[in-house]
DNA sequence: ATGAAAGCGCTAACAT
DNA sequence: ATGTTAGCGCTTTCAT
């Protein structure tokens, strides 16, 4: 009888298998698998057992297709999990999505805005329940029909552009214009600004902000000391080397993210430097370093999180217009307060 | 005739609708849409702007629960993808999961053996094609049911325990004998152990390491060193701030994890002491710490992207005996090799 | 090349 | 309290 069971090695057993195994009717079977009807105390464990024996493992999307329940799924889209801003936020979500008995897919959101909609795409095929998207891409007017077609979807850390949905997003003009203030005011004039691509909106609404800092004490800007395209830690950096080797070098430096302000940070502290620098993001360890430094910091994990659960207001149901949640920024001082100068003798015979 | 699509909003259009409206049969617009076999191209053009204007979305749920493929998806059990190991074993494994076209569910390993199998469990209803297990747990004999039953599963860090598994781990012995050599070779001989709980095998075996290095050199080992339950960096430098105001306080440290490290770090740099320090696992900006000290380091993106090729050895079919792959560490020297005090007085009227 | 019928594993809506 | 029938959205026969 058994023997039936172990005809095709990969078939699942199926409601159907436990039914006639505990000499019930497929529908019993799904009362007690559901635990949520009365069944006759008897059946039941006849029932269980025979889901027991046989190794009867519910198909979670088979119910989903047939009661046109939920998946109990959302989707993140980001870029790299390696990245700890990344990290923290996808942290986040799957706090939020745990806590609401939800599974996370985290998927890539890719280089454009193409790419981007392929993986929504696959994602809404898998009719996830709603999306979180930290976008890479400029153009998000794609996904429109996504969202009409009936998937939610959260903006995280940029503004959606040429559509109308809910974000969560830093408060990047106030604190870029606070963090070159700050600097300003101890007298400087002349500031380096190491940015990524100003195709990205959150770095142009930084350097907006530091335009400010200067316009708000009547200082003119010296657009020339805008280094661009500074994508890594390694080329802000390389960078770096160069600018200090220059006359008349910036006296200060403002970094427009994390990455940036690692590499300049390791430049200035190679080469003994004590130019004050500001950094958008703060990061892991950033007071244990060698040299002091002032971050433009926020609360990531919320970042994640508010976005989450207005991801799940939406799955409710609940209707509203699209909201967009702006995150303070606040400055603080960073790193140990000692300037000191790198020494060079080694400390041991190890790599 | 379009009215008919809007008579339920939430409802979505299915590739009946899209038959209907194009004059074809289902049939049909299966081909079309699944683009693999040939058909007229005017037919196909009508299905694919009906498919379009009634902004059909293919459901894979139900492609997958009729034609008994793979849901093309894999899960990933962890702790905290906030903790930087974790995040770049995820980030590792999204790498794989996306160059072989599979989703990837990143969900929570729990606490204990029980929430670990539930959210095992819970994957495996929805037909995942295989797991990768970073375990918080003792004992994975329960996952052994859900492996026989079809879902390969593969374990990272920790070796599974009763169960025939698939595992990468680190060479956790070696790494801590060779650092705890080091310092021996220095000279000292009281050496504090800072570890977490003696549960989780890969600090006894480090600890095992630990007193290998004391037993190669014929030293006696002083368990009454070894700090345990040191689970977060917090708890390690309140504990170590009670080991240095004490007498006859250990000449060294040797850190168990990074945690624990980053903890001891922090302990020895407000105090201003110089007692060298040893820690498994290396951190992001290590380099940068304001003191000395030494991390046993491996290659933590390797632990993620090996296993993840492993399993889809295992989802191909492939059959070979449960494998497990060790990892060996190497030491590094990290932080500035100036030894500095801390100074106390603020830059600023920042927080 | 196209279509009709059956059925994947399950639940809803009815019986009984 | 239990069983029967139909059908979720799709693909697989098997016709034509």
């Amino acid at each position: 009888m058994v023997a039936e069971s172990q005809q095709n090695p990969a078939r699942r057993p199926t409601m159907t298998d436990v039914a006639e195994r505990a000499g019930v009717s497929l529908k019993t079977v799904s009362r007690v698998v559901n635990g949520v009807q009365t069944v006759d105390a008897d059946m039941a464990s006849r029932v269980q057992q025979a889901a027991e024996d046989l190794g009867y493992r519910p198909n979670f999307a088979a119910a989903v297709l047939r009661s046109g329940s939920s998946t109990a799924t959302i989707g993140l889209l980001t870029k790299d999990l390696r990245n700890e801003f990344y990290a923290t936020i996808a942290g986040a979500v799957a706090d939020v999505a745990r806590a609401n008995g939800f599974q996370l897919i985290t998927s890539y959101s890719g280089e454009n805005a193409e790419e981007e909609l392929e993986a929504v795409q696959d994602l809404c095929r898998r009719r996830v329940d709603g999306l979180l998207i930290v976008p890479t891409s400029g153009d998000h007017a794609g996904l429109q029909k996504e969202m009409d077609l009936g998937t939610p979807m959260v903006f995280l850390d940029r503004r959606p552009e040429g559509l109308a949905a809910d974000a969560v997003v830093l408060d990047n003009f106030a604190g870029a214009r606070a963090g070159t203030g700050l600097l300003l005011d101890e007298g400087h004039t002349r500031i380096g600004i190491l940015i990524d691509t100003l195709k990205m909106p959150t770095m142009s609404e930084r350097l907006d902000g530091v335009r400010q800092a200067y316009a708000d004490r009547g200082l003119p800007f010296d657009e020339s000391l805008v280094v661009h395209n500074v994508a890594t830690p390694e080329k802000a950096a390389r960078r770096m080397d160069a600018i200090l080797a220059a006359d008349h070098a910036p006296t200060a430096f403002f970094c427009g993210n994390n990455r940036s302000g690692v590499g300049a940070l390791r430049a200035l502290w190679a080469h003994g430097r004590t130019e004050p620098l500001v950094c958008f993001d703060d990061f892991h360890l950033s007071d244990l370093m060698p040299r002091p430094l002032t971050v433009v910091s926020y609360d990531n994990y919320a970042l994640g999180a508010l976005g989450a659960e207005l991801l799940f207001r939406r799955i409710r149901g609940e209707d509203f217009d699209p909201e967009t949640v702006v995150l303070p920024t606040a400055l603080s001082r960073r790193g140990t307060t000692t300037n000191i100068a790198p020494a060079n003798e080694p400390t041991g015979g190890i790599q």
